[in-house]
DNA sequence: CGCCAAACTATGCAACTGCATAGAACAAGG
DNA sequence: CCTTGTTCTATGCAGTTGCATAGTTTGGCG
């Protein structure tokens, strides 16, 4: 029951949902997401909380607002978000010299090596999902990634 | 800055972000999510009623527990969002008559209708989001996902 | 037939979410 | 220097979420 069609909607729209590229994702990305958010409840982390510390370990000191646009996290959530691990000494706000609107967010060293501690958990994931894929054909699939999220408006220009 | 290393986990997990496969799929899949709850909101809808609706429309006639398995919505949340899709008409609910701890959800003609009204507005987003790949692209990235979903246990067998 | 474990849905409660917006800081122009 | 428009973060409020669990129905076994 699951024909090729993903791209027959020109007249009929009706989807078969498994042949349907977008449901294909969504489920397992909500499937991914899920899992590591129970192995991470053990240490009261999130999902979004993971998120976060993997931003901020990679773009070390960013705002608000940038942390909201790379780990697509609406603003105002982020924001009581920060709030939150601010008081458990996960991160550090202090306002910009430069500009005091901007709020500067950083990992402490609590935070910093709570990352590192809960970073297994995430690989452990996500190579069990990637079993039997060559990594050229990991390379590729991210290229297929990036490529639609241009598509979408995450390459740089924002739309709406 | 965008080095080959997708699979380098072994002794130094350090992930570039935009080198890591599932931080891309999260991006992506939760662009493409929030820009079609945009769309659906001035029908006083959400990302989730469309999953429902769509799920619904594939499977008629489900139950909620197996809707929320298809549909990836936990089951106490779909249990509520059921019950308000209800009040509105969009879905009826019944007790099984084989079995009465089963609750059976079904489209009525009017979520019916509605669903086939909006499906327009995913199919676009879809279809922009594909832009630039070939069907054949297209027909190989679904395997991949489907292989990944068995992987985390989207398979038949569910683990934990 | 009665009892215990399992399956399924709904709900109490505390927490979180997001939209809209207030409040504060900057930028540009007169 | 003041005014006006913009950028950025935080918050009021109403609604939603999810964990844990209660309540109900089945099935299996003695």
């Amino acid at each position: 029951m699951s024909v090729s069609r993903a791209l027959a909607h020109d007249v009929e729209p009706l989807p078969l949902l498994d042949d349907l590229l977008p449901y294909l994702m969504n489920r397992l990305v909500s499937r991914l997401n899920r899992n590591l958010d129970a192995k991470l409840r053990r240490r009261r982390l999130t999902f979004e909380h993971w998120r976060v510390l993997a931003v901020l370990t990679a773009h070390d000191r960013s705002t608000v607002s940038v942390l909201a646009e790379l780990a697509v996290i609406p603003q105002a959530t982020l924001s009581r978000l920060l709030a939150r691990m601010g008081e458990r000494g996960l991160v550090r706000r202090s306002m910009s010299r430069r500009d005091s609107r901007l709020v500067e967010v950083r990992l402490t060293p609590k935070g910093r090596s709570l990352y590192e501690e809960i970073v297994p958990l995430a690989v452990e994931e996500y190579r069990a999902a990637v079993v039997g894929l060559r990594p050229q054909e990991i390379e590729w699939l991210m290229a297929a990634m990036r490529r639609m999220q241009d598509n979408v408006g995450l390459g740089g220009s924002g739309p709406s």
